[in-house]
DNA sequence: AATGCCGGGGC
DNA sequence: GCCCCGGCATT
């Protein structure tokens, strides 16, 4: 019975987020974006859609299979399994701000956006099929070479990581959890 | 300071 | 096999 579930003390030590950081005022502002990119619509007399709960249509993949990320966010009533060594320093979580014209909630730090949706139809997390994304071959003739000149450039960086945020590491793909390279957010 | 990842380590 | 961190490159 070697239980691992010592979790009160475990301390990580990656978030040691610094203090401060987030002031000024609610940057949460993803609502009202006006014409940012309308090429299609420049003065839309009605601007009350511009402000609507974002809403997935389908689960994304093995990214809330868990269940509802909504919902276990806003409860958190454990991640699921682990050691829950998070020093809970959540800064904004479940912040719902009822707007005049609308809500909006944001969960963490930085405003995750949901966009495109970086997952396939196809959900299974068993436990090893669930990451796996061909995406494409473009691999054919390509020895070793192109290697001064050449840095890292990690794509963009929004990984595991950065869009669930060190709180909710047991969101994380296996990969990031592990340090390793993102499988789900694959560059 | 922070993210992302390889290499290395424990079990 | 699963699990994780030290340390590095990069931003
Ligand atoms: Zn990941």
């Amino acid at each position: 019975m070697i239980e691992k579930i010592d979790g009160t003390n475990g301390s990580w030590k990656e978030g040691g987020f610094t203090t401060s950081s987030y002031s000024s005022s609610g940057y949460w502002s993803w609502c009202a974006p006006s014409d940012l990119s309308n090429p299609s619509t420049p003065s839309p007399p009605l601007s009350t859609d511009s402000c609507k709960p974002f809403r997935i249509p389908s689960q994304t993949d093995d990214g809330i299979d868990e269940a509802d990320a909504s919902d276990l966010l806003f409860n958190e009533p454990i991640p699921r399994k682990r050691k829950a060594t998070a020093p809970v320093n959540i800064p904004g979580s479940a912040s719902f701000t009822p707007s005049s014209s609308g809500f909006s909630i944001s969960w963490q730090s930085p405003p995750v956006t949901f966009t495109g949706i970086p997952a396939s139809p196809t959900h299974i997390r068993t436990h090893g099929f669930g990451e796996h994304r061909p995406q494409a071959h473009a691999m054919l003739s390509s020895p070793p070479r192109a290697a001064v000149g050449l840095r890292k450039s990690r794509g963009e960086g929004k990984k595991c990581r950065k869009v669930y945020g060190i709180e909710h590491r047991d969101m994380w793909c296996t990969a990031c959890r592990w340090k390793k390279a993102c499988q789900r957010f694959i560059d």
